[in-house]
DNA sequence: TTTTCATTTGGTTAAATTGCCAAATGACAA
DNA sequence: TTGTCATTTGGCAATTTAACCAAATGAAAA
């Protein structure tokens, strides 16, 4: 593989790996309809502020968030919305897997 | 969240997880087109066969892609081919990413 | 049957990831 | 200025992942 073909398959990988995690993931989700500030995720998730605060800024390194501090809080939003737009077919394809394996049974 | 919902984005970030490795990522572009047997893919893959067999289990096992083995070679194809229409939304991703870093200088 | 070829599995090691705690930062309020 | 609140950063231990090598498997050829 060429040189720059490599980087651009290594960035992409990078975005889904970012995503490749049920926190992150659902952080993601919950931007899908606009911004909210780290203590509005955290709200909702078990987990100390820190871990949340640094799986955010996984996302942002990877390029899916953006982050922008207002007052004493910072705000989070999706940078290119599109992201979640074919979790559709993600969720297709582990509703295929669930049915092989409920066919096992 | 409840125990439901959490198993499926468990799930869910577990196929984005697969897919977040630039060498399980090159071999599902590859099987776009159909299906391929585990030496056409590590003819171009720099790694041992044995690292290249383990990637593909991995993508198997989150239900990206299926195997069936035909004499003496084991082929594989994708198994829900939308998962690569995402990529577009990916590249934009690492589009946009690109451009910012590109500002800084 | 014995050999050969393609692939998988097991075992090991190094590196990366995750999560917690404690401490630092930065903005606002008192 | 001092204190408080929201978030980030640094550091550490536990877990997971990735890669290699060697050995096992399974189908086909000799």
């Amino acid at each position: 593989m060429e040189g720059k073909q490599k980087a651009i398959i290594e960035a992409k990988a990078n975005v889904l790996k970012a995503l490749g995690h049920p926190t992150r993931l659902w952080m993601a989700e919950q931007l899908e309809h606009g911004e909210k500030c780290v203590c509005e995720l955290a709200e909702f998730i078990d987990a100390d502020i820190s871990t949340i605060s640094k799986h955010l800024s996984v996302l942002k390194q990877a390029g899916v968030v953006a982050d922008e501090k207002r007052g004493k809080q910072v705000y989070y939003k999706l940078k290119v919305p599109c992201i979640l737009k074919y979790m559709s077919c993600v969720e297709a394809v582990i509703k295929a897997q669930a049915e092989e394996q409920a066919e096992l049974l």
